[in-house]
DNA sequence: ATCCTACAATGGACAATGTCTAAGTCAAAT
DNA sequence: ATTTGACTTAGACATTGTCCATTGTAGGAT
């Protein structure tokens, strides 16, 4: 099932009601939720829950390098939990569909020292944009 | 002085003193301002500018594609003037700074078609994350 | 130079997203 | 079973962005 509850249980996270179904909510390939839908979604399965508590959990968990914190959108933070293998994102630009995808090549690489500006970069992240099929059929 | 002025003039752009301070503010390079700051600057140069101007006038700038929308920040959506030049951009992740930079070769080529799902591709954009010198040496 | 008119600007209400706090609740160690 | 510190809650607040009815004005026409 849950390979995300799994590793959060491996490393001593205090585990609540709340926090159980924002994992839940979180797992799975290709989901690139919103706070606010991620909230929807708890709620549905646990009524009670808070929209602070869906933030300081979507909080944490990104501290914890479980969740990625991706800005695709110009709107709202969206989080995808696909963390522990690098991607990067392909987003339409008509519906905002968001897909996973592994492009050749290392990025990182492709940056010389002189674009640096004396930088220590750590990290790359591509967004490709473009008109999903669905889109395009309905054009 | 203003290439972006001149370039907006001759696309036969109504010009009016609210457009033309928020054109000067934006002019330049490795600039990457919010609305917010935009308005702040605007106002230093003519007080009575009101907010909604200064984002109906970016938003105009961004259709026009005189101005790229960047979200290299999680909060506010950043305006970079530099559009007639690709590039890509260069964050500190603890102060937020950016710079523009150009990588070697075509990120878009690096996007097998087996991982397009049958989107039609058309645009790439890449943020490269780290620490800046100034941040460095602050540690 | 003056007048018209379509387009632009205004400001203030509203909407969406995110943050904070004080008080109550609960998981887990003992 | 008790205790304790971390977790959760509700709602006020903050920030960022949008909308709309009204007022103002740039630039062409006369």
């Amino acid at each position: 099932m849950s390979d995300l509850l799994e590793r959060l249980r491996g490393r001593g996270w205090r585990m609540t009601a709340q926090r159980r179904v924002v994992a839940e909510v979180l797992d799975g390939e290709h989901v690139h939720l919103t706070a606010d839908e991620v909230h929807s979604r708890a709620v549905a399965k646990l009524p009670e829950i808070s929209r602070a508590t869906v933030y300081n959990t979507l909080g944490e968990l990104v501290s914890l390098g479980e969740v990625l914190e991706v800005a695709t959108d110009k709107r709202a933070k969206r989080y995808d939990p696909n963390a522990h293998r690098p991607h990067h994102h392909l987003v339409c630009a008509q519906c905002g569909a968001i897909r996973d995808v592994h492009p050749n090549g290392n990025p990182l690489a492709d940056l010389p020292s002189s674009e640096r500006f004396g930088f220590t970069v750590s990290d790359v992240e591509v967004t490709y944009r473009g008109i999903c099929p669905n889109c395009a059929a309905a054009a």
